[in-house]
DNA sequence: CTTGATTACGCAATCGTTTGACTGAATTTA
DNA sequence: TAAATTCAGTCAAACGATTGCGTAATCAAG
C-alpha cells in the first residue's frame, strides 16, 4: 500500500524548471504561454496524474462548491425523492451536497443549520420542520450573504425564496372526482392547526366545496395530531356524526393508513361505505390491495430540483435580491379506483 | 440585506493590536498567552461573532472532514436507513457526509467516485452497484490513502474493510420456522446469479435444508432476474411443478411484492396455499393487509453505523492497514404471521 | 538605430490559520 | 551580581492555486 501524496504545481514546475505560475497557466491554456511548454506541462501533469487540490481553491476563491439540506426526516419518501432532484441538479452544475435531518426537532434544525453555516456552505435547501415558527436562524444567513431556498414545507412568510406545491389543484380534482361519484358529504380529516399544511388544506377545502356548490359544514371537519390515535380517534368522531360522511379527504397517506387499518376492523368496505383521497401518494400503494379513491402527488422530486435551480440562480448573481422567488407546482390527483 | 464578511485572526488582531498568532493561540487557551490578552480576544471574538473558516483548515491540514457515501439509491428505504447511521456517527464526529447514488450504474459509480477523489474526501462508505465486478477503481483510492469501507453489497473478494449482514442466521430461523409449521417441500426464489447476494442466499438456503435434515431438490430452486416479469415467471415455475412447494422463501421483498399479485390473480391464498418468507423487511409491511409469514431484516441502520465506526478508525490510524476488518451483523427473521 | 509591439515567462502577493523558533523583559536562583 | 528560568508574546513560513504586474528577449517597422 503505497502512501502517495497527490502531486502539485510546485512538484511538476521544479521537474520542467518552470514558474509554478506558468505551470498553472498551462493548465489553463491560458495564451501567454507558449504551445510548447503548454504541451509538456499537460503530459506531465497526466503522468503525474495531477489533481487540482479543490481545498485549496475553495479556500483561496472563498467559496465550498457546496449547498446544504436540511430536511426533517431522509427516509421519508417525499423526502428522499426530493433529494433525488435536488442531487442530480447540483451534480450536474459541479456542486456537492450535505444533508441534515432535522427529525422535525426545532432545535436540531437551528444545530445543523449553524454546522453548516462554519461548515461556509455556499447556499441552503430548506425544508422546515413542524415546530419551526420562528425564522431567526434563517435570517441570520442571508446576513452572511448565504441565500435560502425553501421547499415543500415553507415559512409562512412572503420575504423569502420558495417552491411549494399548490394543492388546490389536487384538491380541486378530488371534490371533483367525489362529486361525480355522488357523494356531497365529503369530511375532512386535518392535521394540527399549528401546521400550515393544515390551515392550508382546511381553506382550499372550503374553496373547493364552495366551487362546487356543496354546503360546509363544520361537524365534518377533524383534526388529528397526526399520532395513530389521534388518527383513529378522528376517523372515529367522523363516523359517528348523525350524518355520516360518504367521502373523506385526508391529510397524507400515513394518517390515511391508520384510518385504513380502523375500517377494516369496524368491519366496513372502502370505497363502498366509506371512500377516502388523501395527500401524498406514498409509492406503496402500487404494492397494496386495498387502496383509496385516489392520492395526490405533490412531485417532490420536480421540487427539489426547482428549487436547486432556483438556489443556484442566487448564488451566481450575488447581488443582494429584493425580488422573491416563490415557485408554485400544481399537485395532481392519481386515481386508483375508477 | 447586509454583504457582512465573516470576520478573521487577523481583524481582531488589528484591533487588539497584538498579532494573528497571539490571537491564534489565545482562542486555542495556549498556556503562553496571558490570561488578560486570553479574555479580550475571546470577547472580541465573540462580539464579532468570529467563526474559524473551515475551508482555510481543511486546506492547511490537507482534510475536509468529510466523507463520500456512494451506494446506489437513495429512496430505497434500505439504504435511507443505511444513511441515517452513517448521518448520525459522522455528525457526532464533526465530520459531513456526501452523497452519490449510483442507481446500479457501473460508469456512473465510477465517475462519482472520481469526483469525490478530486474533492478530496477523507474516507468514503460504499455499496457497490449489481453490475460491479471489477474493482480497480477502488484500489486506486487506497494508493491515495483515502479508506474504503464496504457495507451491505460488498465486493466479493477478501482484502477489503466490510460490513456485511450474515444472511445465514435469518434463513436458519426461516427454515426452521416453516419446518415447524409442517412444510418440507421449500422453494427458492433467487436472484441473478451473477449477483453475489444470489451465490450466498442458494449457499445457505442448501445448508439451511441438510440442517433440518430436508433434502435438496433442484427443480425447487428458480431464479428472477428481478423484473416484473422475471418475477412471475419464477413463481410460476414453481407452482407449475408436480410436486408444488408450499413454502417459497423469497430473494427479498420487492420480487416477493410481485409474487403476492400473481398468487391473487391465481386465486391462491397467502399462508394457506402457499407460504412466504422473504428478504429486506421493508417498512410498508406495516401498513399491509396481506403479509408473508416473515421477512428477514438486515438492519440497515446499524450496518450504516458500524460501517462508518470501522471508517473513523481507519482515518485515524492512518497506518496503511494490513488487517481488514470484515464485520457481521446477524440476520433475524420478523414474523408477521405466527 | 531606435522605438513599439509581441511572445513567453517569472515574481510576489493573496486567501486564513497554525506552529516552531525566537525575543525581550521580568523574575528567580546560585 | 551574573546566569538561568519563566512569561508573554512576535515573526515568518507553510499549505496550493491563482493572478496582476513586471521584464527579459526577439522581431518588425519607422
Amino acid at each position: 500500500m503505497i502512501n502517495k501524496t497527490p502531486s502539485t504545481l510546485k512538484e511538476i514546475a521544479k521537474i520542467l524548471k518552470v514558474s509554478v505560475s506558468t505551470v498553472s497557466r498551462a493548465l489553463h491554456n491560458h495564451p501567454s504561454i507558449g504551445l510548447t511548454t503548454t504541451t509538456r506541462v499537460h503530459e506531465l501533469a497526466k503522468e503525474l496524474s495531477y489533481e487540482r487540490n479543490q481545498s485549496a481553491i475553495f479556500f483561496k476563491e472563498r467559496k465550498t462548491y457546496t449547498i446544504g439540506v436540511i430536511l426533517p426526516s431522509l427516509s421519508e419518501p417525499f423526502f428522499s425523492a426530493a433529494i433525488s432532484g435536488i442531487e442530480d441538479f447540483a451534480a450536474a452544475n459541479d456542486y456537492n451536497v450535505i444533508m441534515g435531518q432535522s427529525l422535525d426537532d426545532f432545535e436540531r434544525e437551528k444545530r445543523i443549520l449553524e454546522n453548516m453555516k462554519t461548515h461556509r456552505v455556499d447556499g441552503m435547501l430548506v425544508s422546515i420542520t413542524k415546530e419551526t415558527s420562528n425564522y431567526d436562524h434563517f435570517n441570520q444567513l442571508s446576513k452572511y450573504n448565504i441565500p435560502i431556498v425553501f421547499f415543500d414545507r415553507v415559512p409562512d412568510k412572503k420575504e423569502i425564496h420558495c417552491v411549494a406545491c399548490n394543492l388546490e389543484s389536487g384538491m380541486f380534482q378530488a371534490i371533483q372526482k367525489l362529486t361525480e361519484s355522488g357523494h356531497s358529504l365529503i369530511g375532512l380529516i386535518n392535521g394540527p392547526h399549528k401546521l400550515f399544511a393544515s390551515r392550508q388544506r382546511l381553506e382550499i377545502y372550503a374553496k373547493g366545496l364552495r366551487a362546487a356548490g356543496i354546503s360546509f359544514e363544520s361537524d365534518l371537519i377533524v383534526s388529528t395530531d397526526l399520532t395513530r390515535d389521534g388518527n383513529t380517534n378522528a376517523l372515529h368522531q367522523l363516523l359517528s356524526l348523525k350524518q355520516q360522511p360518504t367521502a373523506i379527504i385526508v391529510f397524507n397517506d400515513y394518517v390515511l393508513l391508520d384510518c385504513m387499518s380502523m375500517v377494516k376492523r369496524a368491519g366496513l368496505i372502502m370505497n363502498k361505505d366509506v371512500s377516502f383521497i388523501s395527500f401524498a401518494n406514498l409509492p406503496l400503494w402500487q404494492y397494496m390491495d386495498t387502496l383509496p379513491l385516489a392520492s395526490i402527488e405533490q412531485f417532490p422530486y420536480k421540487q427539489g430540483e426547482k428549487a436547486t435551480e432556483i438556489l443556484f440562480q442566487l448564488m451566481r448573481s450575488n447581488e443582494p435580491e429584493t425580488l422573491y422567488n416563490q415557485v408554485i407546482i400544481d399537485s395532481q390527483m392519481i386515481t386508483y379506483c375508477p
